[in-house]
DNA sequence: TTGAAAGCGCTAACAT
DNA sequence: ATGTTAGCGCTTTCAA
């Protein structure tokens, strides 16, 4: 028969402290430009901690017009070890500070991202899959302060991704590459910004024309695919992920092809399974760890108030040597 | 030079539509109980269309004594995709009646949790790792109305997996099975209870001992483990999940083997790029759209008052054949 | 060094 | 059917 156990409030604590509430508020706070006594902050630590006190999140932010809430918006699908480790130390980072970091995972951010970003009153909101000026101007008015994964710099990085397949293959002595589109869903948007980043390395290099086609995650259409390279003499294929990558590989191995020999195939992601694959899969994975940090301070510094929030690259490609290519 | 552009509050949208604040609480809500003519009720939707209100989250859960925030606690390194999937499911099914789902990534839970639970002011909290009264008990001191934390139905669940995975094999006519344990992380209780599920339908099936074998996600150490199935006479093999199951593949081409020929090999997960593995994988995948739905149905009971809140089943599991077993 | 008091933006009795 | 009003729990001037 518990009483509807009413939570602790910053009143309690104060009665139980025998000062007022303001200064409970100044000690938890740590408020800058106040002078307490150690005896009082002793004193009211104790009581807070002595009634297990948590101050309300809400009343907080609503007082002080700001919320500790970071809010990471992730890729749909898997993720990966690398990736979990990399929000581990961003969380770190952030809670150092007294933010607190929660992910969003989903595939595309269409309206509900802002709609997201205001339920838990985040005041920063950071994405792994950048979005557009719409949204990131959405996200403000939905209370952001400080959107990262925006605009311009995701673009350049992108078509990185894109520069590095192809640039591998290059030193790899292909002459003409083809790129392995995915055939469903994917950011119509991404999957564009990868796929310029080879042709273009394409047109610098002085490669035939690059060769676009979509792959199916079925061996036998992918064979299909594999055979039009074939015909047109492609030595080299860049696929937009590691997924359809093994779908290559699964349609090469279905006409007796083999990886890197006749053609060589590259991915993007490093999946948990690329390693295995057969052969196994040459690809281009992100160094997050590295990161980590880095984003957490360029958060912090955009709620100080360094306006332009000129984030860094967030997602640093990296090249994976293994079989395929 | 814009002004520091206050947010639009639900006063703006009861002056701009000429009613009162209360009828805009109203509208918007969909308040149980009150009658609102459909003309007004079309002035204020304008309104805030219009003016692209959304309400802080702040000032109404602070307001209503409750927030619409649900969080869920993962457990640590690698999501799977299937996982991921799930997630947007139950996410989705939430958004449904207005609730959002917000997680949060971490090995395990210490005092984190509930120190999180109130830094967003969750009003439940799920978890796909069991915890302990303690940590229980100090959620809903942090706030949480509803606490699930998945005990022995989640246990029973896991086993119902691995015989699903093994009543394949026997269909299959293997007499010895072989289980490919994850090499690196994976919560342990669950490849335990995994593992258990099919060494119990191995002793129930009269098969010879299940051999249980470490497999690293790389061909060579995984072709290892090979070589000691084939020495025991093992000619099917459960993974724990897809990319250890394509590991075995993989090593198994290493030897020369083929499945299921040889070794019939059956994985866990279901993941995008099971059917492109070399052979296609045969694998247990999981109803998310399903079980999405029921648990956040049981969420939204616990929300409403429903006490006992005895989660059922969430993940589904369902055979997928393929050509691996 | 501490406290009193005025809100933050919203909901929910309680009028009307 | 709609408006008035009183808080929700906290922060933050401003006084003392």
């Amino acid at each position: 028969m518990r009483t509807p156990s009413r939570r602790v409030t910053s009143a309690d604590v104060a009665r139980e402290a025998g000062v007022s509430q303001t200064t409970v508020s100044f000690v938890l706070n740590d408020t800058r430009g106040q002078t307490i006594p150690e005896e009082t902050r002793r004193r009211v630590l104790d009581a807070a901690k002595r009634l297990d006190y948590r101050p309300r999140a809400s009343a907080r932010s609503l007082a002080a017009g700001r919320s500790d809430v970071v809010l990471l918006a992730l890729p749909g699908l898997p993720i990966s070890a690398n990736l979990s480790r990399f929000i581990e130390q961003l969380a770190a980072a952030l809670a150092g500070h007294g933010l607190s970091l929660v992910t969003h995972l989903a595939e595309g951010h269409g309206r509900q991202l802002p709609d997201l970003c205001a339920a838990v009153d985040a005041s920063a909101v950071i994405s792994l899959i950048p979005f557009d000026e719409e949204t990131t101007e959405a996200l403000h008015r939905a209370g952001a302060q400080v959107v990262l994964g925006t605009g311009q710099q995701a673009r350049a990085e992108l078509q990185e991704i894109g520069r590095l397949q192809a640039e591998h293959l290059v030193g790899l002595g292909r002459g003409r590459l083809g790129y392995a589109l995915p055939a469903e869903h994917a950011s119509q948007w991404r999957v564009q910004e990868r796929l310029r980043g080879v042709a273009m390395t394409c047109a610098e290099r002085g490669l035939g024309e690059l060769l676009p086609l979509a792959v199916d995650l079925d061996p036998a259409p992918a064979a299909l695919a594999v055979d039009e390279w074939v015909r047109a003499g492609v030595t080299g294929v860049c696929a937009y992920n590691d997924e359809t990558a093994m779908a290559v590989l699964a349609g090469m191995h279905l006409r007796g092809l083999r990886a890197p020999d006749d053609i060589a195939v590259i991915g993007v992601g490093d999946i948990p399974a690329a390693p295995v694959s057969i052969p196994p899969l040459t690809t281009v994975g992100f160094d997050y760890e590295l990161t980590g940090r880095d984003l957490a301070q360029t958060v912090l510094d955009g709620l100080a108030g360094a306006k332009p929030s000129t984030q860094d690259s967030i997602s640093r490609p990296l090249l994976v040597r293994r079989a395929s290519a």
